[in-house]
DNA sequence: AGCACGCCGACT
DNA sequence: GTCGGCGTGCTC
């Protein structure tokens, strides 16, 4: 291009898309620059980083030409992000309803943003060196590993890999990456990880089969500059794997050809603020983009990708890849029930229960307890005149910590101390209700206080749970100490039961599983069930204890057909009844949804605005006969409350749109984004703090 | 979202 | 008399 006369870009800044320019900005330029580069441009006051998407010859139209201003600069030295990963940005900006720019550049490294070109020089500088695969050669691999590799070879995908807990599904990744990065001396992969907690494992194995210069990691508990370097690496090609958590969905990888999800049934790939993507199914729309083999793999699949991979002649779009069986000898753990009708009333802790802790612990075996409840007790209340420990700002309770004495409102964070008498009435008498981790493990400690392990040491209790781990490092250390044995009895919430592989536990017991079954949000047997079987996985997995582990399940409801089919660990049985029943009631996966959110000082406002904007744009839609088969298509549900109905002051209403077609509900939605800038400064709309839209969302 | 400008309360 | 509260409005 020549130099000499500047020419037009539009460029991606990072604008929300509820402001007035949610849009590209254009800007004048006289230097240089293809699409995908990063520039420097004035807004306002201020300078920002924003990515270029388009160039153009011919000053914008719709705008004076003397109110287009000058770009300051390009980043040099780096090369511009390519078409797939700008069309990626675009695709889920588009289909999660946020500004180009927003999603462009939080899927940047933050550092990019305040470094100069003289400081990314130097650290283009230092990275400058290729880096070396050395592969070590994995184990071999069991006959159903084998075949799973070989459907890979032999189909494009994407797959879903049903493989029960301990079937040696991370084998199946590494050989599946080892075998891609021999075929190709510049294939990336990209494998992802729920949480952050679940990266250093596998991270470890990573390294150690291939090496660690080829791989970098991306999650957001990195430093600035550890993310801007795995970013830089992987933007240059360098790195061969980028191991990471849902944000690394977006990394710069130009030579992708693989990615893996695992656990892909984790709703921690939802992103939950934002621009709320799943980064789950934006890894199937990246596969297709880059032309790269996407590998979703889980024990208990979410309902969605179990209903994509039903076989190809009903309409299935992955294929569905089997490894039923623990590697080893190794047993799936035998799941019991206790039915707590036959229980001593309000015990926490069935009889059975108690005695078999106490005979695995005196055999020198470790215990897992879950107990989806922090805190001591979740409500305080007083018999007397039966005031209850209500939030001032939130519709919750705040929940009873013992440790500290304190009343802690688990949404707003609002903490104080227990008060020492009824703050209604003065009445002393103020007891705790319903039990938490913390009571469970006091509770536990009193009732077995007497038990020794083999070694006639003193029995030992531990809690994990978010109030446990709050510091830095905590959670390793803690999980150092399950594993090392110091703990015959760990109590925790669900994130103990994810991944950690505790080789000496062989008894795991859900305390209290029973209030998912019978949920308002329709997901909730889905999750539970994922949970407990993961829980189970947590048990035996030291082959030679497997055949004595057992999964301990008290309900009030054992016959339950969700514990019916946790007992025979059958999943497919699981989900075909629960796809049944979506498809009878025209839930996800048979519909799409999307969440329509209002937040606001009164709960009328929030209200008032989506009603409004429903109303606004079914008439709207009806008056155009190109839009009018949309109403039709769509249901938009009156507004209601939202479950958390009041946090920190602040009312929040929901919407609710379900359609059978995807394309018509974004049709929608896109439409509603026009019909709320429309009614935000009418006067009986003011007080509406925000809005915001949730595609897919995993909770209503 | 920032960041300005703009008009009313308690402080060196 | 100023410092500063956050209400409205604009940014290619």
């Amino acid at each position: 291009m020549d130099v000499s006369k500047h020419y037009w870009i539009d460029v991606a800044v990072q604008t929300p898309a509820h402001s007035q320019i949610g849009g590209l900005l254009s800007y004048r330029c006289a230097f240089e620059v293809q699409p995908g580069h990063l520039v420097r441009v004035p807004l306002g006051q201020r300078e920002l980083l924003g990515v270029v998407w388009a160039i153009s010859d011919s000053a914008p139209a719709g705008m004076p030409e003397k109110a287009v201003r000058d770009a300051a600069g390009v980043l040099e030295g780096l090369a511009p992000l390519d078409s797939a990963w700008r069309q990626l940005v675009q695709f889920s900006a588009q289909y999660y309803q946020r500004s180009l720019g927003e999603v462009a550049l939080s899927a940047l490294p933050p550092q990019l943003r305040d470094l100069s070109s003289e400081q990314l020089a130097r650290r283009l500088k230092k990275q400058n060196t290729e880096r070396t695969v050395h592969t070590q050669t994995g184990p071999a691999l069991s006959e159903e590993q084998q075949a799973v590799l070989a459907q890979m070879t032999s189909a494009p995908g994407p797959f879903l890999l049903f493989g029960s807990t301990g079937s040696g599904k991370t084998e199946v990744y590494l050989q599946a990456v080892e075998r891609m990065l021999q075929a190709d001396p510049q294939a990336q992969a990209l494998l992802m990880v729920p949480e952050i907690n679940l990266t250093p494992q596998l991270e470890e194995r990573v390294q150690a089969r291939f090496g660690a210069e080829a791989v970098v990691s991306m999650h957001s508990g990195m430093t600035p500059a550890q993310r801007l370097k795995g970013w830089l690496a992987a933007h240059a090609g360098h790195a061969r794997i980028v191991l990471g958590t849902r944000m690394a969905i977006f990394a710069s990888m130009p030579h992708l050809k693989l990615i893996v999800v695992d656990e892909e049934h984790d709703p921690s790939y939802k992103q939950q603020e934002g621009a709320r993507y799943s980064a789950r199914d934006l890894a199937v729309y990246r596969g297709k983009l880059q032309n790269a083999q996407v590998l979703l793999a889980s024990a208990t699949p979410s309902l969605e990708s179990w209903h994509h991979s039903r076989p190809a002649a009903e309409g299935g779009r992955y294929l569905r890849l089997h490894m039923p069986s623990r590697i080893g000898t190794g047993l799936l753990p035998k799941v019991r029930r206790v039915d707590m009708n036959h229980q001593a009333k309000k015990a926490v802790l069935s009889a059975p229960l108690v005695a078999a802790l106490q005979e695995r612990v005196e055999r020198g075996e470790q215990c897992m307890l879950l107990l989806n409840r922090r805190g001591y007790a979740p409500v305080l209340h007083c018999a007397d005149c039966g005031w209850k420990s209500e939030c001032k700002h939130c519709s919750a309770f705040r929940v009873f910590h013992k440790i500290d004495r304190t009343l802690r409102c688990h949404h707003c964070g609002m903490t104080e101390r227990v008060p020492r008498a009824c703050p209604a009435c003065g009445n002393a008498d103020i007891a705790p209700i319903g039990r938490g981790t913390e009571q469970l493990e006091e509770h536990l400690g009193e009732l077995l206080a007497h038990v020794k392990r083999p070694d006639g040491t003193p029995i030992r209790i531990a809690r994990i749970d978010a109030d446990t781990t709050r510091l830095k490092g905590a959670l390793e250390s803690q999980l150092a100490q399950v594993h090392s044995g110091e703990v015959d009895i760990l109590v925790g919430t669900q994130m103990i039961a994810k991944g950690h592989d505790f080789r000496r536990i062989t008894l795991v017991a859900a305390i209290n599983p029973d209030t998912a079954l019978f949920s308002s949000d329709f997901r909730a047997p889905e999750r539970l069930f994922a949970l407990l079987m993961q829980a189970a996985g947590r048990a035996g997995r030291d082959a030679r204890q497997s055949a004595s582990s057992e999964m301990w399940v008290q309900t009030f409801h054992p016959t339950h057909p969700l514990f019916e089919a946790l007992k025979k660990h059958d999943y497919p049985a699981f989900a075909a009844s629960e796809l049944a029943e979506r498809t009878a009631a025209d839930l996800p996966p048979i519909s799409h949804q999307a969440l329509l959110r209002a937040d606001a000082r009164s709960q009328d406002v929030a209200q008032g605005l989506l009603n409004a904007a429903r109303e606004t744009l079914e008439a709207q839609l009806s008056a155009d006969p190109a839009t009018a088969e949309l109403v039709m298509q769509v249901s938009l549900y009156p507004a209601v409350p939202m479950s958390m109905q009041r946090v920190a002051d602040v009312e929040r209403a929901q919407m609710l749109l379900e359609s059978p077609h995807r394309m018509a509900l974004q049709k929608v939605l896109w439409h509603l984004h026009g019909v709320l800038h429309q009614l935000r400064s009418a006067p009986e709309h003011k007080g509406v703090i925000r809005w915001l839209v949730d595609v897919d969302p995993q909770a209503i």
